[in-house]
RNA sequence: GGUGCGAUGGCCGAGUGGCUAGGCAGAGGUCUGCAAAACCUCGUACAGCGGUUCGAACCCGCUUCGCACCUCCA
């Protein structure tokens, strides 16, 4: 299986080799854990669970580093406002990160470096000694550091920005002054007042780590020097990425990553979600709303990562009736208890699948696969053919999709002694013909909120989503 | 102003030169005590205007409209 991904580096889609044989080693912007994060954050999630879950059908070993950015100015003021530590203010909202993970059915990644973890910061200072030692960074008179960008040949490679011709006006910076040069970004930033005790010891002076140094260290420091994949929201392309490209090649004078992978986002209204327009769901406002994590999930895998999303209502209600069929159609073939010869489009589907994801992760073609396979199983059932191979189809692409078997079983499967009761009595009616009682018996069922159907094989109950 | 992306049927959303995308909604049919499910059939969709071509939703040009980045942001 040979994966082609779309590369922002060169703008071009081209074949995925990774630098070891066996083992990808890719590194993902994680978040800023000042509050909750929405959904459009969790598009991009979703999207890298989706590219980790592909490399890992592709027979690829993954070692997948996503940071939690736990020190920056939002950080540092909501800790102030709450009178409380940096970390007693962050910590709730990593709790609700990874438990937002798990509700959308993501799978974890193998590291998840904290920013103010002691081990990084020192992974930090270092970095920007070098920097410093290269010429590449610069102390200024209030004692931050800054990365001095005329001194990087390629800085600009990835977004192509050209920093000589931003337009006029739109940057005003208030410590503009104290920069050598108008796109210099700090790589350390002086101990302020503000700050209170959120601060570190380094020979270049007291303070704490710009936001894109993190990464860069971080990066480096569990991945290697150079690594296979780097992805992130389309809006960390720049400065972001940029200057991570900077702070690491800078330093090391390799290549930092060889793949960088942006994901489009998720729009409300034909605008893009985000904390600033306040136009944003978090899981939770959905979740309270009655939506589940999976319906969610299904959503966000709707369209192409690098086209945007929009999120609506009615898509939510769509996934509910997608998972009706999908549902219906796996508790028909569990109910097929005898061995199956092979279905020759169990196989066929597949192949469809595993080209649409190797072909820079189309969800679309690759959920067209899927309902194709669904619906000619439907068909072979309906006619008493074979289907086998079909349930393992199922399962091998549901190792990337992962919302197809989702483990919402158990609240059907308590059924409420009367509930069982007017079951029982229905299928004595219909046992008898009494089609009067059988309907009435399923009214009185619907009204209790369970949803019953009869097929050959006898009556289906199902608990009513609310 | 610079850098990119986009405009597809009622809605969402693939496709990038000839061949059914798919989901949801809708219409007709088969099956069924009924209902539901399932399956079959259907809608003559490609922003506009030119051009290239035997042939364009797909390539080129222009126009209109939209979005993102250039500032913290997935």
């Amino acid at each position: 299986m040979q994966l082609h991904f779309y590369n922002s580096l060169t703008r071009k889609q081209e074949p995925f080799t990774p630098l070891d044989a066996k083992r990808v080693r890719f590194y993902t912007c994680g978040p800023t854990v000042y509050n909750f994060a929405h959904i459009g954050n969790f598009r991009a999630y979703v999207f890298e669970d989706i590219l980790r879950r592909t490399l890992k059908f592709a027979g690829y070993d993954v070692c997948q580093v996503m940071n939690l950015t736990d020190v920056d100015d939002k950080t540092i003021r909501g800790a102030r406002e709450n009178h409380v530590s940096l970390n007693a203010y962050t910590q709730p909202y990593k709790d609700a990160f990874f438990e937002d993970l798990k509700t959308l059915h993501i799978e974890s990644a193998e590291f998840y470096p904290a920013a103010t973890d002691p081990k990084y910061i020192q992974k930090m200072i270092a970095l920007v000694e070098t920097l410093i030692a290269k010429g590449l960074a610069y102390k200024s008179d209030d004692g931050s550091v800054y990365f001095k960008v005329a001194a990087f040949p390629n800085y600009g490679k990835l977004s192509r920005l050209d920093r000589s011709t931003l337009r006029s006006g739109v940057r005003i910076n208030n410590d503009e002054y104290e920069k050598e040069g108008v796109g210099d970004f700090a790589v350390w930033k002086a101990w302020d007042p503000a700050d209170g005790d959120v601060v570190w010891d380094a020979p270049f002076g007291r303070g704490r780590p710009g936001w894109h140094l993190e990464c860069s260290a971080m990066g480096m420091d569990l991945l290697g020097e150079t690594f296979d994949l780097h992805t992130g929201g389309i809006d960390n392309l720049f400065p972001h990425h940029e200057n991570e490209i900077a702070q690491a090649e800078g330093a090391t004078g390799k290549p930092f990553v060889h793949t960088w992978m942006h994901c489009a986002h998720l729009r409300v209204g034909g605008e893009k979600m985000s904390k600033s327009l306040g136009n944003f769901y978090t899981l939770r406002d959905l979740l309270a709303k009655g939506c589940t994590g999976r319906e969610i999930r299904y959503v966000l895998l709707q369209g192409q990562y690098r086209q945007p999303l929009n999120f609506t209502f009615s898509g939510l209600d769509d996934a509910r009736k997608a998972f009706e069929r999908i549902d219906g159609f796996v508790a028909r073939l569990n109910s097929c208890h005898a061995a199956q010869q092979p279905a020759p489009f169990a196989g066929t589907f597949l192949a469809q699948f595993s080209d649409a994801m190797a072909d820079d992760l189309n969800l679309p073609e690759a959920f067209a696969a899927l309902f194709g396979l669904i619906r000619e199983g439907n068909a072979a059932l309906d006619k008493n053919e074979p289907v086998g191979g079909v349930m393992e189809a199922l399962q091998s692409i549901d190792r990337v999709l992962g919302v197809i078997f989702w483990n919402n079983a158990k609240s059907d499967a308590e059924i409420p002694a009367d509930i069982q009761q007017l079951l029982n009595n229905r299928a004595q009616a219909r046992a008898e013909k009494r089609w009067a009682d059988s309907d009435t018996l399923r009214d009185k069922l619907r009204d209790s909120g369970w949803d019953v159907r009869d097929s050959k094989d006898g009556q289906t109950l199902k608990r009513i989503p609310r």
